[in-house]
DNA sequence: AAACATTCCTGCACGC
DNA sequence: TGCGTGCAGGAATGTT
């Protein structure tokens, strides 16, 4: 799915195989996203060099020449793949080809996305930081200041439920619905304890298992649960690693329980009832 | 055919 | 009262 492993694995190949090269040209399929892609684009980008692949929270950032950055959010249901003569688009249903990209070398960059909760615009380089989507986001989790004070900090006083706060993307940013029940379970913390009543030594658990999970399912390339590819086609392998996601009935892997399933802010969760306390 | 990986917006409740 | 914040619910949409 998309979130930060699935984007940040998407970054990394990228980087790799699209960084250097120039965009020919853009065409606009079906720019009917969450907000619409701007006609504008195509015209923007074209000619301009890709000269770095950066990401913040789940937005992947093509950095462009001449000073720009288009910014790109997969939504529920969103993949960019880079594809060359052979490449097979698995999965991928060419109706839902929305964006394309032709290189210099003659490769593409294609956006697909069925759900069209997606986001695609270029904005300055210089103002990145203060733009719409990214201005609110809470710190990076794999970086310092992510941290056990900080979330002592941020849980006080907070009566939603755990869960639900991992998953604010202002408190921090990037952690979506698998993972936020990966790391509670990993830390053995209930998804629905108020976050108020989170002692410190489980908030550093779940700060420890955040750091743990994200690095462990980047190392996977991301999980697919249903149609999530990457960007060479590829579903993610840390499917096989979730212990409680989409498990619910099944023995716990730790204890043998059944583990159990809670809606929490419209969001299946998933929990072993006797490991998490 | 009920469920769903995403974010954004609204409106209510509460506290100062 | 008025303001800010926290929180829940709903919406956007197409697929399986």
């Amino acid at each position: 799915m998309p979130e930060l492993p699935e984007v940040e694995s998407l970054r990394r190949i990228l980087a790799k195989s699209a960084a250097g090269r120039r965009m020919v040209s853009a065409t606009i399929r079906d720019g009917r996203l969450r907000r619409a892609v701007s006609n504008d684009l195509p015209a923007t980008v074209a000619g301009r060099a890709i000269q770095r692949v950066g990401r913040r929270a789940k937005y992947l950032l093509i950095e462009l020449s001449g000073g720009q950055v288009m910014i790109v959010h997969l939504g529920m249901s969103g993949s960019l793949t880079h594809r060359r003569d052979g490449f097979d688009p698995g999965a991928l249903d060419p109706r839902h080809d929305h964006v394309e990209f032709v290189l210099d070398d003659g490769s593409r960059l294609v956006y697909n996305d069925p759900r069209r909760f997606g986001l695609m615009k270029v904005v300055a380089r210089g103002n990145l930081d203060s733009t719409e989507e990214l201005k609110g986001l809470g710190p990076e989790p794999l970086d310092n200041d992510f941290n056990p004070g900080y979330l002592w900090q941020i849980t006080r006083g907070r009566t939603a439920a755990i869960k639900n706060v991992l998953m604010d993307q202002e408190v921090v940013a990037g952690v979506g619905n698998i993972y936020a029940s990966e790391i509670l379970f990993r830390a053995q913390v209930r998804p629905t304890r108020p976050a108020r009543k989170v002692t410190r030594d489980e908030l550093s658990r779940i700060v420890e298992h955040t750091v743990q999970v994200l690095r462990e399912a980047i190392g996977r390339r991301g999980t697919t649960f249903r149609s999530y590819r990457d960007s060479r086609g590829q579903p993610g392998r840390f499917a096989e690693r979730l212990r409680v996601y989409d498990r619910t009935g099944k023995p716990c892997l730790v204890c043998g329980t059944a583990i159990r399933s809670v809606v929490l802010a419209q969001r299946s969760s998933f929990f072993c009832p006797r490991c998490q306390k």
